[in-house]
DNA sequence: TATCAACCATACGGAAGCGTATGGAGGCAA
DNA sequence: TTGCCTCCATACGCTTCCGTATGGTTGATA
């Protein structure tokens, strides 16, 4: 069977997402793919180039998200869209890429340069719900924790499903200022 | 140097904590201790039996901290409680467990067991505060969500520091019934 | 159809880990 | 002193990876 690179790319993270970064082996892999690990060697360097490739493809997915997200006007509106869109396409692996980050410091170092647009993105979300910049940080914060927990915990007891989270922040984190900010629109109105 | 078991569990436990599961790797222990990998195999069986040691280690852990929380009285210095115990110990290593237990369904049904409990606490505090069985289930996994992702995003930019979450937790997620609760001691104050 | 580039199979070397076998070293007790 | 029990060192076999070297296959193209 003939392969390209993308058959490797996909394998890849199916495998991220269910073993984690020690599923990504590359004997292994050729047997699934029913190749020999020569195909492998023919496309990528060696093992590293291909982490380094995933890591490229979720950093695109992360701008992608956020991209539609802002298609939506209402901030809740783009959370939510947010936490639908990313239910509909199923970010698996994200959680092997923080614990292979974990070890090696240059991953390190691009995980949370793609972590910091995300959580600044949610506090651009507050800060447009109404909240001051701290009451907005602390809540993006507590919003990416919640959401990096639901990751680690999909599949068992212990969580909610992605449309109850993302409801759950919704009401409990946004809809407090959304209304007192329907209440400044009122004044707006009456001026 | 004469080891004890206890030396090998100290150590895979620091090891748990900083690597991971894959950093409790018999051969670089044994070099870390200073001693060769023949002490290992007489304490401990194989490998397995180590880690199974640690479960043991991280479940009483769990139940020894509800104590701790259990010894204050409103549920919501009850959680605050909670969350300054486990900054005063340090509980580094779930992570670790969580993606062992990820890879082996044995594991994976212990961990379970452990979380239940843990979810089934916070559950309880949130119905002590007055919330309904729907409402406590709901914001109980939220907090727990928010604590597994503080446990996996700790020493980043990404996220609030154990107190903050607490604190933010407790105003954002008990305040609100807390003083729901306190207008109905009023009313029965009043009659 | 002959050639060349793209792609893959096979076989190997080497490292790292696990677990075992076996033989001490050292204390303690008869 | 002799024997025994606890604990450890050393050396080995086995497996599973990674990465390389080398040669084979296939399909497009002149």
């Amino acid at each position: 069977m003939r392969l390209t690179k993308q058959d490797w790319l996909e394998e890849a993270r199916r495998r991220l997402g269910t073993e984690g970064i020690a599923g990504i082996n590359i004997e292994k892999m050729a047997r699934s793919l029913k190749v020999s690990k020569g195909s492998f060697y023919w496309h990528f360097k060696d093992r590293k180039a291909l982490l380094w490739s995933l890591l490229d493809y979720w950093e695109e997915n992360t701008k992608a998200l956020i991209v539609q997200a802002e298609q939506e006007t209402a901030p809740g509106d783009k959370l939510a869209r947010l936490f639908a869109e990313i239910g509909a396409m199923g970010i698996t692996g994200e959680t092997g890429l923080y614990s292979w980050a974990a070890q090696e410091p240059e991953v390190q170092a691009r995980v949370e340069k793609v972590e910091k647009q995300r959580v600044g993105y949610l506090e651009q979300l507050f800060v447009e719900s109404g909240f001051s910049l701290e009451e907005a940080a602390q809540r993006a914060k507590l919003t990416y924790l919640a959401f990096v927990g639901y990751l680690y915990r999909v599949d068992t007891d212990m969580t909610l499903d992605l449309e109850e989270l993302g409801q759950s922040l919704l009401s409990l984190l946004i809809k407090p200022a959304t209304s007192s900010l329907n209440a400044q629109e009122k004044k707006e109105n009456k001026a």
